[in-house]
DNA sequence: GCCTGGCACTCTGCGCTGGTGAGTGCCAAC
DNA sequence: GTTGGCACTCACCAGCGCAGAGTGCCAGGC
């Protein structure tokens, strides 16, 4: 068990760095921090630390730095989530409510986002899974083509085309429509299936076969998780990441064009609270040297995307959870007036 | 006028540096190309092409690079355009035959852009104000409240939130629905505003509020111009761009963050044909030492958008090219054939 | 008049060297 | 458990010299 000095001399080091990201020694601590001891016993205490596997040294006789266990044991129990100040919220507020529809709002949200952490911004679209539907709408294009539009609680629309197995009259599709309707307006995505089941026995046997293309292709369109979108911004601010870079920027870049490693990503964080991968905890290789803080967020009490900050196992975690963790509320509030 | 020989040597030096990324120096040139002449010959027809600015030393005695008015002349009078070989043909239609809706054309293209330059690929979403009205949909989300859906040829959809001024009934909805569409659909969206000027008219003297609300929602949607999206891809391939790249890439990153900047670039070119914007010649700034190429492309003869490649001024200009003009070619077709 | 070989010159890039300074680990004393 | 002292270790930097590539110019040849 670590003392309590032991734990001030880890935040200190894990401060300094993120400051000044250069290795920390014994003497700069002493006299940035007041510690009470001196160089000496800092020394001591680092020597522990780095026993534990904390911190290290790039080489020997050079300063320490945190190891990704030193930032763990940092963001679980010597840091705290920094509030926003009030100009910052105000700031938050009147970017995000000036947004006119659903795309608008993420992407406020990822430059807002990006600005504020001086990092890289992702964003969730709301997820199509534990949306509510607000409205189907079919429209016939041709005699044997219907467009299917769904209209979320989130704002969202999705379109596929129909192919019609038989000529499907106007009258069969506005019945259709509005048998539709009152049977799954307002329902969530997954409660939806059981109750359009047996609606093709509803109609002409000549029209039961266009009603079903339609119903699975409604279905489809519900499951389809691969359609979870995201945006992203702030790659700019990658540049910012250190000297060596070319290294490191490149397969981060790489994985933020790669929407399946970020929706994984995003993911596999907790669906409660706010989820912080330091380095190595992140599965995919080319984020071993970075790290993610991301949140759900959700119109109501409950989350229906989450969005999220990538940047370097070097970032001010307090500052950055803080405006992750705002920024989340803010979005959620908007999606539920609008 | 310069002669044949010294167009050669400036051919030579293009592509040597494209290839090598090193300044080249007359006796690799001689080595490398059959010019027929010694490398004593090839420095005085160096100094010549320097002396009218078309190539440039970094320092004294090292070999000589190409300028931003030493490309142009490539471009223009030097390279042609190199087709794609049929495998690679026929590898673009296999990737871009699987897309299933116009965000999946769109991000297909983005990716097999960026694949086939190795550079950023930028694509314009079909821009509405060219595109025809499919269809125009109406629906009554509360008594005051109607959501506008608006379907174009590209496959489009564009949603509107329409505040009434007073209840609408779901007869007058209808009615208005059906005129409407009626009047616009198949027509241009620049043909539309003068078709629909009279149609609050046909109502009844309580709905003409709500049916103008409508209208002018729809006209805005249809003109509205910085609702032009675009979708961008390829950026890890800025890593491969130079050694310097710190500098380099970060105001490139910066450029591509900002749409307007970019809408702005594939605005300014030309209309028809391709065209090719070489290092200063882009007016932003911060896209000084990069080139831009691009392309219209749309479902019929006429372009409905744009769609190009960002890369460094030393890029595989023919190369580079028939990939662009390929791949819009192919996103023509699909577009048409949907 | 154009091309060519030769020559002196100019730089960049690289490896080597030595000095400086920050930081460490250890130890003996408090 | 803390402290001051001390020897030691590297990374970093500046200076130096050398090699190599490339140039410009000039005189001679076709």
């Amino acid at each position: 068990m670590l003392s309590e000095r032991r734990l001030q001399v880890l935040r200190a080091i894990v401060q300094d760095y993120v400051g000044t990201e250069e290795p920390v020694g014994s003497k700069a601590l002493t006299e940035r921090h007041n510690l009470g001891v001196s160089p000496a016993t800092v020394r001591n205490d680092m020597a522990a630390l780095e026993d534990e596997g904390f911190i290290a040294q790039p080489h020997t006789s050079a300063g320490r730095i945190p190891t990704d266990k030193g930032y763990r044991l940092f963001v679980d129990k010597l840091a705290g989530v920094k509030p926003m100040t009030p100009p910052e919220r105000r700031a938050i507020q009147n970017f995000l409510d000036g947004a006119v529809d659903l795309d608008d709002v993420v992407a406020r949200t990822v430059r807002l986002l990006a600005q504020l952490t001086r990092q890289v911004a992702v964003v969730q679209y709301p997820s199509l899974t534990r949306s509510t539907v607000r409205h189907v709408e079919l429209l016939s294009l041709a005699p044997a083509r219907v467009m299917l539009v769904l209209i979320t609680d989130t704002g969202r629309v999705e379109q596929r085309m129909v192919d019609c197995p038989a000529p499907f009259g106007e009258g069969s599709l506005a019945d259709l429509r509005a048998r539709l309707n009152s049977r799954v307006a307002g329902r969530r995505f997954s409660d939806v299936p059981p109750l359009v089941e047996d609606l093709p026995e509803a109609f002409d046997l000549e029209d039961r076969g266009t009603v079903s293309a339609v119903l699975s292709t409604l279905l489809e369109t519900l499951v389809e998780e691969n359609e979870e979108r995201l945006m992203i911004g702030g790659t700019a601010n990658l540049t910012r990441f250190g000297h060596d870079f070319p290294l490191t920027i490149r397969p981060v870049l790489e994985a933020l064009e790669e929407q399946v490693v970020l929706l994984k990503l995003l993911g596999e964080a907790g669906d409660s609270g706010m989820t912080v991968r330091i380095g190595h905890e992140n599965a995919y290789e080319g984020l071993n040297s970075t790290s993610v803080v991301s949140v759900g967020y959700g119109s109501g009490g409950e989350a229906v995307a989450k969005l999220g900050v990538v940047g370097p196992t070097r970032m001010d975690y307090p500052g950055t959870m803080g405006a992750v963790r705002a920024v989340a509320r803010y979005v959620g509030q908007i999606l539920a007036e609008s």
